[in-house]
DNA sequence: TTGTAAGCGTTATCAC
DNA sequence: GTGATAACGCTTACAA
C-alpha cells in the first residue's frame, strides 16, 4: 500500500483481472476461495491483490448476492452498560467474518414505533437483527420481523421464542437463588422492588422471589413489595415505601442494580446501615454495582456470551437452533449483604 | 402492504416502472424528487410505489452513486454511558436522513490496532467515521483516515484538529471553574486525581486544576496529586494515597466520575464523612454520578449535542466547518461538596 | 480449470 | 419532461 495519495478510485476486480491477466470470474473465484482453481493462478492473482491493496466492494457483493452482510441491533434500554456489553459480544462474533454491526435505538413509547422499525428494516435490508429487552418481549415486533422476512434473535429472560430466535437467561431461577442466599443468612422479612409492569423480566424476577419465599414458608405480603420501573428514582421511591413500614424488611431484593442503588441511597440518608441494618441485592451486575458504597451484591448474566451466540445464530442460520440458547447466571456476593443483627 | 406472505423478492424500480408505464429513470427521478417532473407523472408513480410498498435498495444506490450512506463510530471507551449517549446523538442527527450508523469498538492496546482500523475502513467504505476519545487523541489514527480518503470527525477535550474534523469541549476551563467552586466554598487544600498518562483529556483537566489553584495562590504540591487511569479501582488507590498523607486535602477533584466514586468509597470506608470531612467532585456526569451516595458534584458535557454535530459534519461535509465545534460544559453541584469544617 | 454473457437495482449521460 | 443506454463492481449460470 505504498502512498498513492488519496486515490479516489479504489482498485476493482477489473483492475486485478487485467493486471494478473485472467478474467474477472477467476479473480472472483480467488476472493471466494473456490476449490477448483489452479494453485499457480491463485497465487498470481493473490499477488496482484496484495500489491494493489484490493478489497472487494461490499455493496457490489451485496447486490450480486442479494444479501447484505450487516447485522442490526435494536433496543430501547435504560441500561447503557448492558447495551454496550451486548455490542461488544456481537463484535466478538463478527470479528473474523465480513459482517458489520448497525445499531438502532428506538423509543418504545413512540406511537409509531412499529412503523419506525418497519422502515428501518425495509430500508437497510439487514441480514438479521438482534432485539434487546424490553423490546424483545413484544411479540408484535417479532411478528413484524417475520412478516418482513428478516431473520431475528430475541434476547430475553424467559422462553420467548424457539431456540433459533432466542438467547435467554433464567431470571426466575437466578433470583430464587439470590433470595435463598439471603434466607440462608438468616433473613426472614425480605422485600422486593419489582420491575415495571408489562416487562417479562420484571415478572420473572418477581416470580423467583416468590418461589424462594414460598419454599421457605415466608410471607410475601404487600408491605414487602414495591414497584419501580428500572430507574434510579423509582428505586429510591420503592426504598422509601419499604423502609417506612411498621416492620421494615431486613433485606431487599431490587429487580435491577440501579434501583438497588436507589434503595441504598435512601437507606444511608436515613442512617440505616448497610449491611448492618439492611442487606440489599441487585440484579445485572452493571458497572454501578461495584462502584457504589458498599459494593452491591448482585446477579451477573453473561450478556457478552449471549450476544456472541445471538450473532452466530444470525450469521449461520442453518445452525441457529444448535447454537446455545440458555445461559446461566452467576450470583455475585459483595459487601451489601450480611446476616441480620440478633 | 397487504399480506403478501414473505415474498422473498421485493419490488424493484423495474416493477414500479412497468406498472406505472414509465421508464426506470422517471421512477428514479420521483425517488430523488427531481424538480423537472410532470406533476401528474409524479403522482402516478408515487401511487404505484405506495401500492407496491417499494423501497429503493440501498446497496444498489450505493453502488451506482459510488458512496455509502453509512456512518461509522469507532471507540474504545471505558465509559459505557458516554458511548451510548453519543450513539443516541448520532441517531438524532440521522433520523431524518437515509444514513445508518455502524459501530466498531476496538482495543486500543492491541498491537495491530492500526491494521484493524484500516481493514474496517477499507472493507466498509463508510461515508464518514466518528472517533471517540481516547482514540480521537491519536494523530496517527486521524492520519490513517486521511490516507484512506475516509472523512472523519474527532471528539475531544481540546483543539485536536480543524473545525471540520472536530467536536470539542473545553475541559481545562470546565475544571478550572469546578475547582474555583471549591475554593469559593473555602477549600484551600484541594487534591487532584489525575487521568492516565498520554490522555489529552487527562492533561487538560490537570491543567484546569492548576489554573484555578495558581490563580488563587494555592499550592499544587505533590501530596495533592495522584494518578489514576479512569477506572474505579485506580480511583480507590488514588483516594487512599491522597487521604493517608500527613495533611490530607479537604476536597478532591477526580478527573472522571468513576474515579470520584472510588475516592468516595475509600473515604466512607475510613469513616470520613462526605461532604462533612471531604468534598468530592467528578467529571462527566455519567449515570454513576447521580446514583452513588451522596450524589456526586460533577461536570456535564453535552455529549449528545456533540454527537449530533459530529454526524452532521459528516453528512454535510460542505458545511462541516460551519457546524458547531466548540461545546460548553455545565457544572452540576450535588451533595458531595460543601464548605470545609475547620 | 478458466472465460463469456447476463444480471443484481440503482443512477448518469445524453439524446429526443 | 422523458426515455434509451451504459455504467457501478460483483456473482451466477453456462460454455469452452
Amino acid at each position: 500500500m505504498a502512498g498513492k495519495g488519496k486515490r479516489e478510485n479504489k482498485p476493482t476486480i477489473n483492475d486485478v483481472a487485467r493486471l494478473s491477466g485472467v478474467s474477472k470470474k477467476t479473480v472472483s473465484r480467488v476472493i471466494n476461495s473456490s476449490p477448483l482453481l489452479n494453485q499457480a493462478t491463485r497465487e498470481k492473482v493473490e499477488a496482484v491483490i496484495a500489491e494493489l491493496g484490493y478489497v472487494p466492494n461490499p455493496q457490489a457483493r451485496a447486490l450480486a448476492l442479494r444479501r447484505n452482510f450487516v447485522l442490526g441491533m435494536i433496543y430501547d434500554n435504560p441500561n447503557a452498560q448492558m447495551v454496550l456489553n451486548f455490542q461488544e459480544g456481537v463484535l466478538d462474533a463478527i470479528r473474523t467474518t465480513e459482517f458489520a454491526l448497525l445499531v438502532h435505538p428506538v423509543d418504545r413509547h413512540s406511537p409509531d414505533l412499529m412503523d419506525h422499525i418497519r422502515r428501518f428494516i425495509e430500508l437497510q435490508r439487514l441480514h438479521g437483527v438482534m432485539i434487546l429487552p424490553p423490546l424483545s418481549e413484544n411479540d408484535e415486533i417479532a411478528a413484524l420481523f417475520a412478516e418482513l422476512g428478516c431473520n431475528y434473535v430475541r434476547m430475553g429472560s424467559a422462553e420467548l421464542d424457539d431456540p433459533a430466535h432466542l438467547v435467554q437467561s433464567d431470571d426466575r431461577d437466578a433470583v430464587r437463588r439470590a433470595v435463598e442466599y439471603l434466607i440462608g443468612q438468616g433473613h426472614r422479612r425480605i422485600g422486593l422492588v419489582e420491575g415495571p409492569e408489562g416487562f417479562r423480566s420484571a415478572m420473572e424476577r418477581c416470580a423467583g422471589w416468590k418461589d424462594a419465599m414460598n419454599a421457605h414458608g415466608l410471607d410475601c405480603d404487600d408491605t414487602l413489595m414495591a414497584r419501580g420501573n428500572y430507574t434510579f428514582e423509582t428505586g429510591r421511591e420503592a426504598g422509601i415505601a419499604l423502609l417506612t413500614g411498621a416492620e421494615p424488611p431486613t433485606a431487599i431484593f431490587a429487580s435491577n442494580d440501579v434501583m438497588a442503588a436507589g434503595v441504598v441511597q435512601v437507606a444511608l440518608e436515613r442512617g440505616i446501615n448497610i449491611p448492618g441494618d439492611l442487606s440489599v441485592v441487585g440484579f445485572d451486575d452493571t458497572a454501578i454495582a461495584a462502584v457504589i458504597s458498599p459494593p452491591l451484591t448482585t446477579v451477573r448474566w453473561p450478556i457478552r456470551l449471549m450476544a456472541q451466540s445471538a450473532a452466530r445464530k444470525l450469521i449461520y442460520p442453518e445452525a441457529a437452533s444448535k447454537e446455545q440458547s440458555q445461559f446461566a447466571t452467576e450470583f455475585v456476593p459483595r459487601a451489601s449483604t450480611a446476616s441480620p443483627k440478633n
